[in-house]
Order: structure tokens, then sequence, then C-alpha cells
DNA sequence: TCTGGGGTCCTCACCCTC
DNA sequence: TCTGGAGGGTGAGGACCC
């Protein structure tokens, strides 16, 4: 029997550029590129504008700025995005209780097991309801993929992007699947694609003619047998609402290759000290500590140590770290490291005894740690900095958005050598206003840090539900401009105020 | 030209025990 | 006593995903 087409999967359409357009409404209707600004960025999200530029997810931000040279450029607000994908995971929890996140922007949703739907009919209703509930809530557009499996309902929504809702009625897989590319399938990546490729194989029907002992021969077992029956359309995961982490990792890749092995060092414990908070924050500890180091030439290699037991213990984690530091070469430099705990366990009642016994003196040694070092420094960790030029402004603030376009003074994109995490006592400094980020005039209300610099910060005044705003200029330290948290996208009851006049 | 961050899964090699 | 194979644990690396 063949399967009702009941699995949904959803794609909100270039998600954090989407948002950052609804949020800023200057930016509606421009290219929009979202990512890392620092000299080693890469494009996270870019949209629909920037994309008829060639600007694509993953490449490097220098490629993206000589494609489109007066896209706004974006560092992802993450809090702001969480705060949205939240309000579309509740609409789809309304549906059924068996939701599977992917990630902020995408989900599977099984509609049989919620009762929304029980045939093509029922599931397209349901699908275009949650699209219209989707742009209602957020403001937003989103792509609906139903099908009978996750697989298939993952390429039903690749294909109605953008802003569309697609169906694969049973029976039709085959014959739809056949002149894709390979690279369609899940699980095909750039590697397997050109390993395919080699041997002949560009579309999923000639991966079909292929045969299993084939693909088993070419890509091992697990994936042959994988790639062999996804290629005839058949995929019986279930939608899985839960799923438990298997590990917890924090990295950062720096501005300039650290050389200093003092300061190599001093990263990994501040990288160890990160990756046990947010292990403890997600209520786990784990036995198998994992150092990641990328070199100068790229080449990326991993040292591990599995403990007797599983800690949480920052003081544990750190001398692992240190003491897999110790086995790898770092002569000719590093841009990257990493500190990852796996073989994850959920606390016991002597995980947390022992914690209290070693609390005071890990208290005591990560109070020695913190020590500065003298080069480099890593990607932003902040929320909301930005570097937003070149989108062609009706008032002719804008301007082409050269890579020392207008960040805020110290911000990642240019932070300079020995500005890193450091500790110690920090000069007196001006007030810093990230690029992007939001902020609240006592006489002009609600808008976004357009950019800053030589003392003076540029504000675009409007908010999301407005018309495009207008752009002011104040001193950094003006007292009436203040930091503020993002407007919700849809639903503010400001909105609708009229936006004060230039004056 | 330049390649992020946080994950998952798979494969292979090696060692040890039975 | 020696040998070989199976199987588990561990460590390292690669590929992939969003």
């Amino acid at each position: 029997m063949r399967a009702a087409p009941t699995i949904l999967h959803l794609d909100m359409d270039a998600f954090y550029a989407s948002v950052e357009q609804a949020s800023k409404p200057s930016l509606r209707g421009k290219a929009v590129i979202v990512g890392g600004l620092g000299p080693r960025g890469v494009v996270a999200t870019a949209s629909y504008e920037a994309r008829r530029f060639g600007v694509h997810s993953a490449m490097p931000m220098a490629q993206a700025r000589r494609l489109c040279p007066n896209g706004a450029y974006l560092i992802p607000r993450f809090s702001l995005y969480r705060a949205v994908s939240d309000v579309v995971m509740a609409l789809l929890r309304q549906l059924s209780p068996l939701v599977e996140p992917l990630s902020l922007d995408e989900a599977f949703v099984d509609l049989e097991a919620g009762g929304t739907a029980f045939d093509a009919e029922s599931a397209l209703e349901t699908g275009q309801r949650l699209r219209g509930d989707i742009l209602a809530a957020t403001g937003l557009s989103a792509s609906v993929g139903l099908a009978g499996s996750k697989m298939l309902a993952k390429v039903a929504s690749e294909e109605a992007k953008p802003d569309g809702l697609l169906l694969i009625e049973p029976g039709t897989e085959r014959a739809l699947l056949a002149p894709m590319s390979v690279r369609t399938l899940p699980g095909v990546g750039p590697a397997t694609g050109e390993h395919l490729r080699r041997a002949g194989i560009t579309t999923v029907g000639e991966l079909a003619e292929a045969g299993e002992d084939e693909l088993v021969r070419m890509v091992g077992r697990a994936h042959g047998v994988g790639l062999y029956r996804m290629a005839l359309g058949l995929d019986d995961r279930a939608v899985v609402a839960e799923r438990d982490a298997k590990s917890v990792s924090v990295e950062d890749t720096f501005d300039v290759d650290l050389h200093d092995r003092v300061r190599i060092r001093n990263e990994v414990q501040r990288l160890a000290d990160r990756c046990v908070h947010r292990l403890r924050d997600s209520g786990h500890s784990g036995r198998t500590i994992v150092l990641k180091v990328r070199r100068y030439d790229f080449s990326t290699l991993t040292r591990s140590e599995t403990l007797r037991g599983p800690t949480d213990d920052p003081a544990v984690v750190r001398e692992a770290a240190a003491r897999l530091l110790e086995a790898v070469d770092t002569t000719g430099g590093v841009r990257l490291l990493g500190v990852g705990v796996t073989g994850l366990a959920d606390y016991t009642q002597e995980d947390l005894f022992a914690q209290s016994m070693a609390a005071e003196a890990a208290a005591e040694a990560a109070a020695e740690a913190a020590s500065g070092g003298a080069e480099g420094s890593p990607a932003a960790e902040q929320d909301g900095a930005a570097e937003a030029g070149g989108t062609g402004g009706a008032d002719g603030s804008g301007g082409p958005a050269a890579p020392t376009g207008p960040t805020a003074p110290g911000g990642p994109a240019e932070a300079p050598e020995g500005t890193g995490p450091a500790g110690g006592a920090e000069p007196a400094r001006e007030r810093r206003w990230s690029a992007g980020s939001d902020v609240r005039h006592a006489v002009y209300g609600p808008g976004w840090v357009q950019g800053s610099g030589v003392g003076r910060v540029t504000v675009r005044f409007e908010r999301p539900g407005s018309p495009p705003g207008r752009v002011r200029t104040f001193r950094v330290d003006d007292p009436e401009l203040e930091p503020s948290d993002p407007l919700p996208l849809v639903g503010d009851p400001a909105v609708g105020e009229a936006v004060p006049e230039e004056g």
C-alpha cells in the first residue's frame, strides 16, 4: 500500500535575510546578505535579490562583495531568528505532536499522526492554511512540500521554493525523481556527487539503474544502500519529535592565524570553558573530550580522549583539552580551534556531588586562567553587529558597502590584533553602536544603526510594518539614543503610528 | 579566491579480549 | 601453547546538513 502524502516539510524562504528585510523595511526588495563580516566570513543566507547576483550560502563573504557590491551585509541576529522560529514551530505543533525541527527554519511534520490530514486533498488544505498562518503570524513566506516520506517531502519543498507548495502524488515519485540531479538527494554532497559523476552517474534515474551492489561498491555499504533506496523513492524514516543531543562543541576561527603557543593554549582553555557552559546549559555531562585544530593550510585534525566517566567539570575538560593540544604541532599557524564533548550522559547524583567538591578549586583555576593574548581575534559572538550599507536609499545615505564600510568601531569585522576577549581591566571607551542593531531615540522612536564611526552614529528610523524610514545622524554619546530589543515582526501595537516627520 | 559554526553519521585502523 | 577470527572500544578523519 502506498503511503498517503501526509508528511509535510516546511522551509522558510531565505530565512535570516527575510527576517532582516521584515524588520528593516528599507531593505525590502534589496539584496541582503547575512553572514560573518570578518575577513574569513562566509554567507549564511542571501535574499532572493542577492541570489540574482550569484551570491549563495557558504560562499566566502569577499566573493559575495565582489558579485554584489551594493548589497546590505548583516551579521546574524540569532536571538531574533530564534524568537520567530518559536512562533513558526508553535504553529506546526498545532498540526501534530510529531514535529521534527531540523534547524531554526526547517521542520518535518507528520500530519496523519496529528489527525490533520489523511489524504492528498486534506494535506493540501492543511499545507495552504499553514502557509497563511505563518504569513499572518510572522509576515514571512514559507515553502511547503507534501509527500509520503521525509525525503520526498523535502524534495517537494525545494521544488516549491520560493513561497510555494507542492504535493508529490503517490506513484509518481520515480518518474519525478529520475531526471533530477543526484545532488537533489539528501546525503549527496560535493564529494559523493563528484564520485558519482566520474562513474557517469549524474541523475537519480541513472543512480537507480546502477543497482544497489554497484553503489555499495562505490560509496560503501550504509551510504550505497541508502542511496539506492532513495533513488527508488523509498524512505521509511519516521518523523521523530524528540532527539537527544550526541555532542556539544564550540569553535572559533581567528581573523589572523595564531602562532604563539601560549596564546593557543589560552584560547583552548577559553573554548573549554565555553563548551562546559553549553554542556551544563543542556543538562548533560560527557565522557569524551575532543580538540579540533584547523591549521594555516586548512588541514583539519582532531584529537580525543575518553575519560573513565562523564564529567561537566570545567577543570577536567580544560586539562584534557590541554593534554590533547600538547600532541599537536601548531608550527605554521592555526586558523581555527575547537573543543567538544561527546558521549553525553544525563547528570547523576554522584556527578553533582563530585561537582560541588570541585567547584571551589575550579573557580580559583578559572580566575587564573583568564589572561590575554597578542594576536588574532575570534569571530563575533554577539548578536546584532552588522554592516548595512549600499542599499541605495532615497536619502542618499547609502553607498557601496566596501569591506571597510561603516562597521561599528571595534566591531568584529575590523577587530585589530590584540583585541581578543582577553581579561583584565579595559580602558574607558566611547559608546559603541553596532551597525544593524536596534535602538530607540527619545524623540524619533525605534530604529536601527546603519553605521557609525568618527564619533557619529547613523540611525534609520523605521520598524517592522512601517514604510521605509528616514536616516539621522547623532553624536555617539547622544543621551537620547539607547539600545533596544528587536521589535516583533508583526503584531506590534505601535505599528501604524506615524514615523516622525523630517524637521 | 577563499573556504563559519554546530552538529550527525559513517568508515577505517588499531588494540584488546574471548 | 599457538593461532586466527569475531567483536567491542577507541581514535581519527571525511562527508554532509542547515
